[in-house]
DNA sequence: GTAGTACCTTTTTTT
DNA sequence: AAGGTACTAC
């Protein structure tokens, strides 16, 4: 029909050649680094087809947005205009959850609220809870709630369970969580797959459904899935048990998000016939990066042992490479670049940049321009986050979505209409307990007595500009969005505004209109509610151009599932990879072990493994020290290299405090230490010491936290009550040592 | 009600 | 180092 079944093995080892012709029942295939992994999903979705399954029938989930797009063209090159169904789990989510709206008492037209939604949403339902927002951060609080939905816990089951004072106070707040979320018709994140995954654990006729649809089911990058994506997996694999998952254990890397390494090391548990089938040969690395990475993850407890075999030469040794300070390594990373490849070993987009922290490619970002290296940062300050496009978009959202009252609350008073805190405040009234959104208050701003003047009449022109826009609805998304800018004033605001940064903004907000004309170029069938669906759920890999001839910046997360001939990891060092918040907990420091291991195999010929003596973080200079997965490298395949001072900055600091310096170093601290004010102010601070603060006076220090910088104390203060301080930044005068 | 100013946290990683 | 929040003056 399309090929014959040789093409599909071709040039495949004999572990592929199995997996690809597995037919029925469940597999799982162990898929180390490198080992090809995605050509045998591939091949195997073709096989399937080869053999008479329905492509309508097979389901294959990706981990991003990217991976399932990339995954449909090879499919569709070698079986044009098969319609197999290629998603990410959270696409997937949304999917169903249009198509079953009904049933499952949703609204169609639900907005997808991201962290930032979410952040405001549980600002607002702590304050509900009548819980004091002062004790509970949003984040702290949101972060819990999405660890619930993750593991499927309703608000009442959540309850329940929860036996601290912390959980018992997130649980006072979850259920006004959800509240707040049903009265915006919005979902989070966490919905899309929670609300699935329930319905098909609770609704056995949509269950049956589902299966019989999906009847041979692949899921790709197993090992970070969540025990609601395991729920959903499985709910689709009962009556049709040819779940074929694929995945690697040493490349979980997902925990904080829910992640669960247990759904792959159990699967043969949960699937007693499961076939399984390990893929250890690999055609990515060298011999010599190979075994780096090998002899690292080795130090790991939690894993199936596992042997990786390159099939390739040993090639180069891995570099190591210290710099002296963080600007260094920027610059000697930049000029390396450039003269490998003026050299003509390499081009630009052959290399890659690995970080642990978005905020660490700052730094690369002048040096680069200083010797003209083109890059791109793959995330860096998102184009999704900026203000203005997120003004924009909440317009957009309140047109598809009437009552979202985030997107209201955001779009309002931008530009200024006069409407204020007060005025907002008397809407919600009337609006809450009338159940009505309050965009639809709006619209009845006469019948609110409190609400007159510029406010009354900047809430009816802003109901009735909204009502005129939702006429547009059924137009192209980039027409309704140059709409909306003009109607709004939004436009307007921006070129009558004196501030450079403004014309920035106005800039951003044509790429968003010319983002929209692309996405109907792309789409048979665009609407600003599709239009918008894929602004939510893309991921920030979405946005890499591997074809652009540029440097690629990223974080190791970002970097899964890709390869590069040449990779620089920065910053490897203690307190950054492995990060300062894993140190304490041993699963959390294999997790880092594992995106050290991540970074190191995503690299084909050469490994640069970078650490700098100091570092510029957060305002302060630091003391580094190397990473401890640095020294569980083989030596055999290291090369050390240190490199001097080259930066002004370094030079500066190599004067006068050359003695602190190295004192600090050779302290061996295990984590960052600051240099100045040398070590604080008035000596180490411990528990039990009186001291005297200027402004609240005498107190007892009850808490000495973290380390550098980074080190905190908790003071109770006579009359001040408790309170917390970063250790070099307070002044305090020592009365009493403990 | 708004605009301007001072201060405080934030950043680990993200669909 | 930046963006949000709280406070103040108009």
């Amino acid at each position: 029909m399309f090929t014959d079944s040789d093409e599909l093995l071709e040039g495949l080892n004999d572990a592929q050649k199995q997996a690809v012709l597995h037919e029925d029942g469940p597999l799982l295939i162990l898929a180390g680094a490198g080992s090809g992994k995605t050509r045998v999903i591939t091949r195997r979705i073709l096989r399937l087809m080869q053999i008479g399954i329905r492509p309508y029938n097979i389901l294959a989930i990706t981990f991003t947005n990217k991976a399932a797009g990339e995954m449909r063209k090879r499919v569709d090159s070698l079986a044009p205009g098969h319609r197999v169904q290629i998603s990410t789990f959270h696409s997937l989510g949304v999917r169903l959850l249009r198509q079953y709206a009904d049933r499952l008492g949703l609204n169609k037209d639900f907005s997808i609220y991201d962290q930032s939604d979410r952040s405001r949403l549980t600002k607002i339902a702590i304050e509900d809870s009548g819980l004091n927002p002062e004790r509970f951060t949003p984040d702290t609080v949101l972060n819990a709630i999405s660890r619930a939905k993750n593991q499927l816990l309703s608000p009442v089951k959540y309850a329940q369970k929860a036996l601290d004072f912390f959980s018992q106070s997130v649980a006072q707040v979850y259920p006004f969580y959800e509240k707040r979320l049903k009265e915006s018709n919005a979902l989070d994140f966490d919905d899309l797959l929670y609300w699935p995954a329930l319905a098909l654990r609770n609704d056995p006729e949509m269950r049956s459904d589902l299966d019989a649809r999906f009847r041979y089911v692949m899921i790709d990058e197993y090992q970070d899935t969540n025990l609601a994506q395991y729920a959903i997996a499985h709910g689709l694999s009962q009556d049709y048990p040819n779940l074929c998952v694929v995945g690697d254990p040493d490349q979980s890397i997902y925990k904080f998000r829910g992640s669960d390494i247990r759904n792959i090391l159990d699967f043969e548990r949960d699937f007693p016939n499961a076939k399984v089938l390990t893929l250890s040969e690999n055609y990515r690395s060298t011999k010599a990066i190979l075994s780096a990475a090998d002899a690292l993850i080795s130090h790991n407890t939690q894993r199936k042992p596992k042997v990786l075999i390159s099939m390739q030469e040993i090639g180069a040794p891995v570099n190591q490479i210290t710099f002296e300070t963080g600007a260094d390594e920027a610059d000697g990373v930049a000029r390396r670049i450039q003269k490998q490849v003026n050299e003509g070993k390499w081009t630009y987009k052959d290399i890659a940049i690995f970080v642990r922290m978005n905020a660490l490619t700052r730094s690369l970002e002048n040096a680069f321009s200083r010797y003209r290296v083109p890059y791109q940062i793959v995330k860096g300050l998102a184009f999704f986050d900026r203000k203005e496009i997120r003004d924009l978009l909440s317009y957009l959202r309140l047109l598809v979505n009437p009552c979202d009252n985030i997107s209201f609350m955001r779009a309002v008073n931008e530009p200024a209409r006069g409407i204020g805190k007060v005025s907002l405040d008397h809407l919600k009234n009337y609006a809450e307990p009338r159940e009505i959104g309050l965009l639809s208050a709006a619209g009845n701003v006469n019948k609110i007595a409190e609400i007159k003047g510029k406010a009354a009449s900047g809430l009816k022109d802003f109901a009735i500009l909204m009502k005129d826009l939702g006429e547009m609805l059924e137009h192209p998304p980039h027409e309704v969005i140059a709409k909306t800018l003009d109607a709004s004033g939004y436009r307007e605001m921006l070129r009558l505004s004196t501030n450079p940064e403004d014309q920035e903004r106005l800039a951003n907000i044509e790429e968003l209109v010319s983002a929209a004309r692309q996405f109907k170029a792309e789409e048979g069938e665009p609407t600003l509610a599709g239009f918008l669906e894929n602004i939510a759920l893309a991921s920030d890999t979405d946005a890499h151009d591997a074809d652009k001839n540029s440097v690629s910046v990223m974080t190791l997360h970002a970097a899964k599932g890709l390869e590069f001939p040449v990779v620089y990891m920065l910053a490897m060092e203690q307190g950054i990879l492995p990060h300062d918040r894993s140190l304490e907990n041993d699963e959390d420091l294999q997790e880092e072990r594992r995106l050290a291991f991540v970074g190191i195999t995503r690299a084909m010929h050469e490994l640069n493994l970078c650490n700098a003596r100091m570092r510029d973080f957060r305002g302060s200079v630091m003391f580094t020290a190397p990473s401890m997965f640095l020294s569980q490298l083989p030596e055999r395949e290291i090369k050390q290299q240190e490199e001097g001072p080259t930066t002004k900055m370094s030079a500066m600091l190599q004067g006068p405090t050359q003695s602190s310096m190295t004192q600090g170093w050779k302290t061996g601290s295990k984590k960052a230490v600051p240099i100045a004010p040398l070590p604080a102010r008035d000596g180490n601070y411990s528990e039990g010491m009186i001291v005297n603060h200027q402004n609240y006076g005498k107190g007892m220090i009850t808490e000495v936290s973290g380390n550098g910088a980074l080190k905190r104390l908790k003071i109770r203060f006579q009359t001040a009550g408790e309170r917390s301080f970063i250790a070099d930044k307070v002044q305090l005068e020592i009365l009493r040592s403990s």
